[in-house]
DNA sequence: CTTGACCTTCCCATTGTGGGAAGGAAGAGA
DNA sequence: TCTCTTCCTTCCCACAATGGGAAGGTCAAG
């Protein structure tokens, strides 16, 4: 099939299959003599993988080492089970960030009036106002 | 001041106080005659609460809008609200995709022995084999 | 006058994704 | 066969914010 039929049934993009390709994610197409790529059922199948990677947030570098691992059938679930963690660390980092700003934001953000009055502790703390 | 110093001074990097400038979110620094930028304690203030903006995750165009607002003496309050209540939305959004991510990925590694054993659920998953 | 620390501008890389242009190819209908 | 549409190809650009680094000018201390 042609990279829009692999696209459509992986949910991967046209083009970022191409990107895969170019970033040695997966390996070159094969191609018509027109130089069209051609995917088969299997291809499309490591898409889905790459597509339900991404959707769990793992790089594609990380991608990279997931898909050897599942390719590598004596593969130690250790491994895996390691990268995984390491994204679950990173995720959990990333979340903590994100919740003390929107909670200082919220604590802030309960205290403005929030009517015509200039008067803002939002203003008031970022401006340095401690 | 230089830009070395209003860089220490102010928390924001040179390199960034530069940037800042070239996408217009503070103006055009005063020169010396040899081109050199020249800062007062009102720019480091500025600074200041550009990089504090920053560590709560704004963006540089949200930051445009607070500096704005900031500026203007005759403000709502409600404006300054409601431009940290879209952000908070925004981040609670980006909380619940990577918690969810988190979450997904928690329950898989949990069901893997993490051993030498090649059966894993978390490729199992991937490879879509529900 | 030299040396070291500082400044200037300019270019490049990051991460993953999309937009779009220019041009070739495939297939359908007349 | 001609044409039209849809698909494919490659190539470049843009994003957001940040850092790295090169080439070259400046300043202050010794």
């Amino acid at each position: 099939m042609n990279i829009g039929k692999a696209a459509t049934a992986s949910g991967v993009s046209a083009k970022m299959i191409r990107y895969y390709e170019s970033v040695g994610l997966i390996p070159p197409a094969r191609r018509t003599d027109t130089a069209y790529r051609v995917y088969s059922d299997d291809d499309v199948h490591v898409l889905r993988f790459i597509r339900r990677a991404r959707d769990l947030g793992f790089s594609v570098d990380a991608i990279r080492e997931l898909l050897a691992l599942w390719r590598d059938k004596s593969r130690a679930s250790a491994d895996v089970k390691r990268i995984a963690q390491q994204h679950i660390d990173a995720l959990e980092t990333r979340i903590a960030a994100l919740q003390e700003m929107s909670g200082t934001l919220q604590r802030l953000a309960e205290c403005c009036h929030g009517d015509t009055r200039p008067d803002c502790p939002i203003l008031g703390d970022l401006g340095g106002k401690p």
